[in-house]
DNA sequence: CACGTTAGTGGACACGTGTCCGCTTGTCCA
DNA sequence: TGGACAAGCGGACACGTGTCCACTAACGTG
């Protein structure tokens, strides 16, 4: 995955990095990149190499989430039926969400990345996956890809936070309806 | 709507800020409100007073452009059915927020502080009233309102510039279908 | 082992945002 | 008309983000 292999204190830097980043967002709600540099004992411009935005060192942090969140997906379509699958993994996702909001920013940043990159990775993979069995069915619509869905769930991240009981679920319905093939 | 009158030299910064912001945005596409204030011959504090939020300037500078918004929604209705004047009516938020992107924060922070404060206010108004002829015509779904119209169209604002055309417009089209009842 | 190359470092700095507060000045009343 | 007093002013300041570049030290080579 990573063609140059990283120097040895390189590789160490960026595992107290992301250790760094990790205690804080646990610790608290505010997630600073000075302060992680410097909880992480290294300069800001080490810290910004490493991970050249915010998202990306959430995209990090989060991985683990992130991973159970592709991982689902199979295993849902496997179970349910496309749109059923579906359904249930954006309530997976609006729960991860609802807690930690910093997953969504991951997500975010991940199938964009990936999405200049070549064959989109693990999340787009996922949503694509998801997609794709409910296109074969015919219960969705044809022209949307993962992008796309992405874009559309990105209003969970402007949620204010009282609204979040009453609208995270329920726009989520009807995104999935706009999803759906008309018959 | 000011219940309190704003002193003379008040009212006239004002205006010189909004002059000073249109003609920002006119210029460059570079928005900062610390160039405003200084073009506008006004400390940073009496711009802030002014507009907290860097939403409620452009609020005021596209308010012609937001009320030419709002003022077509009957139009469309009474031309059109329903589904259609909306539909014609999100294409026409389209258009202006392609050329001038700040349409669309003005559109959101307008909506989002009427909702707060009581009826809505314009924008929201206009979008009610589309959703609500849709929903008298059994063409929309009935458990949406204006803000969640406006969290979904909230995507235009992340979209970047090159993949505008592929998928702003179409991703309207999604979201309509979402907005539809379902038969 | 020593030495050159170069990946990697780290912190100073530039920038934009937003806040705060002591000073100024319009306004209104006596 | 003049004086008090609050509305309004404006810029200094604190903060977080991100960039830049002179230095440092890890790694491979002879």
């Amino acid at each position: 995955m990573n063609a140059p292999r990283l120097r040895a204190d390189a590789a160490d830097n960026r595992a107290r990095i992301v250790e760094a980043a990790r205690d804080a967002v646990a610790g608290s709600d505010e997630f600073k990149l000075n302060a992680v540099a410097k909880r992480a004992g290294v300069g800001q411009g080490t810290l910004y190499r490493h991970f050249p935005t915010r998202e990306a060192l959430l995209a990090e942090v989060y991985r683990f989430d992130v991973e159970e969140l592709v991982a689902a997906a199979p295993a849902l379509l496997a179970e349910h039926d496309p749109i059923t699958a579906l359904a249930r993994w954006f309530d997976r996702l609006v729960d991860y969400a609802r807690v930690k909001r910093g997953v969504l920013a991951a997500v975010e940043a991940g199938v964009w990345q990936e999405l200049s990159a070549h064959g989109l990775g693990p999340i787009g993979d996922a949503i694509t996956a998801l997609l794709d069995a409910g296109r074969a069915a015919g219960a969705v619509r044809s022209d949307v890809d993962a992008r796309d869905v992405v874009l559309l769930l990105g209003y969970l991240t402007r949620l204010d936070e009282q609204e979040w009981d009453t609208r995270a679920r329920h726009l989520l319905h009807v995104v999935l309806d706009g999803l759906r093939a008309r018959e």
